[in-house]
DNA sequence: TTATTACTTAGAGCGTACTCTAAGTCAAGA
DNA sequence: TCTTGACTTAGAGTACGCTCTAAGTAATAA
């Protein structure tokens, strides 16, 4: 994570690293790991807006625990779809790829047209 | 797919619909079977210059089906890790999910913030 | 014949998530 | 004391993948 990412986050308003005397930022182990977990949030694919959503909430306290939950559901539910349509996909490009190896082959291969009408 | 992501993909190059009398586009059998198979390409992640690079490939003809093949076993690749990571990172919010379940039943529950520690 | 409608083009604009620049401050080493 | 270097800020710029606008043309309906 590079420091122009980190000062982006901040500005955004999802961490809020300690300050020295001089008014220079460190991170403690606390910040860490919250940074931690908004990469894993991230990785996830939840959106900027959403994490933003869930900073928010945790900022107003335990009352919006299951807001937050919710969230992280529906988080949850899109990640997973995301996850099975990329495996579809990944399919079709499998069967491309031995496709290719049919034709360096020089053997006989479905034709990859014929083969793609199926997913229509 | 919206007819400006039409154009767009057409001004770049990943497409050339027909065109009637009237200069007008339509789109054969074979146009909309290789939009299908684009979608497929997009859908494990691969970007816009990845398919540019396979679609120029492809005009060059046959002797560069074995680059073809390469370029897609490396999205293939890219694709795969991507699935691990996004399973990875949902298995934490998996955990933040029942972790919320806990604080929700008011029962004893780990902290989440030890629970972060073991992804470092 | 005129008006409407559906298309055409080039190019501008947008949303997301960064990424970088410029100008300034300030503590520590030579 | 000077200078170096590491930080600070606000704001501009970038890459990607669309998405939209404006101005023009041309076939069809009234």
């Amino acid at each position: 994570m590079s420091p122009y990412t980190l000062r982006y986050y901040e500005r955004e308003g999802l961490i809020i690293p300690q300050r020295d005397k001089n008014d220079r930022r460190y991170y403690t182990k606390q910040d860490i790991g919250w940074i931690g977990f908004l990469l894993h949030l991230k990785g996830t694919g939840m959106s900027m807006n959403e994490i933003k959503k869930y900073v928010e909430l945790r900022a107003q306290g335990d009352n919006t625990i299951s807001q937050r939950k919710e969230l992280l559901q529906q988080v949850q539910t899109n990640s997973l779809s995301r996850i099975n349509e990329m495996k579809m996909h990944l399919e079709v490009l499998n069967h491309k790829i031995d496709w290719y190896e049919g034709k360096l082959d020089h053997s006989i291969s479905e034709e990859f047209a014929d083969y793609l009408k199926r997913f229509e």
